[in-house]
DNA sequence: ATGCCTACTCATAGTAGA
């Protein structure tokens, strides 16, 4: 099973761009942030039209997530995260699709750091940690996957010490992340990837693609019980130099069939 | 040190992104 992330930063505005990659990179499972488009305006038709149904949790203008499955029914379990009844943000939606449990998320981004954006995305990650020790309790087959707005090491960053107090690389966000990971969760692909350079993310500005000035910040965790299905973790860089592209490239990973008989 | 670029909208300027 193919599994793919990726920040579209606008599902209308880069639609084009999301049918060609859907096309050519023919993913099973995909998770979609930063839709930037109210539930009524998601493209569905267009999806439906390449042989994918989906379940989205959109917003007008920010935010928004989806889930999309070309290999079975879409069984929703939850939009929005436990913990705060006033959070009005949608950036979590799960499902289970083909005996696996997917989270597929977009955790806020928390800049200016100091400030109440930046508590709120530490919060954010908090309740999203206490959700994930349930799931990892549950012993089910689980996804965790999306734009999780933080670079766990230094490893994820084109210059380091120029990110050290922004809010996906401070160190209270890099300790949330580890906290989550710890759990018994698996980075998909730092774990197939140990010492290589990867990178999800690239801003618009001074050219930081053609530079490779990037940011590692969109991630797959797996828990315990799918860990060992994990085959191949890879950064689909050729629609980030596509035009009127998305910052961020399209990530996946392959999990081995489920066992038979287990 | 700042802004660069891009998308969105109760739009034509302000907000947010990372």
């Amino acid at each position: 099973m193919k599994i793919a992330t990726y920040n579209v930063n606008g599902v209308n505005g880069r639609l084009p761009v999301l049918l060609r990659w859907l096309e050519q990179a023919r993913p099973d499972v995909v998770a979609l942030q930063e839709l930037k488009a109210p539930d009524d305006k998601f493209p569905i038709g267009a999806i439906r039209k390449l042989g994918y149904d989906a379940v989205w949790h959109g917003q007008s203008r920010w935010n928004g997530v989806a889930l999309l499955s070309r290999v079975g029914a879409i069984h929703e379990t939850r939009r929005g995260l436990p913990g705060d009844p006033d959070d009005t943000h949608s950036r979590y939606i799960e499902a289970a699709i083909n005996g696996v449990l997917f989270g597929g998320l977009y955790l806020p981004n928390g800049n200016p750091r100091p400030g109440p954006k930046f508590d709120y995305k530490l919060r954010w990650f908090e309740r999203l940690t206490a959700h994930a020790q349930g799931l990892i309790d549950s012993g089910l087959p689980v996804v965790l996957l999306g734009d999780f707005n933080v670079m766990p090491t230094e490893k994820d960053v084109y210059k380091p010490e120029r990110w050290l107090d922004d809010a996906l690389f401070a160190p209270e966000v890099r300790a949330a992340w580890f906290r989550l990971v710890d759990q018994g969760w698996t980075d998909a692909l730092r774990t197939l990837h140990p010492d290589e350079t990867i990178y999800t993310f690239w801003d618009y500005f001074r050219n930081a693609f053609a530079r490779n000035a990037g940011l590692r910040i969109d991630h797959f965790l797996l828990s315990p019980s799918i860990s060992g299905r994990l085959r191949a973790a890879e950064v689909d860089r050729e629609p980030r130099s596509w035009e009127k592209t998305s910052d961020h490239a399209p990530v996946w990973i392959e999990l081995a069939d489920d066992p038979p008989g287990t």
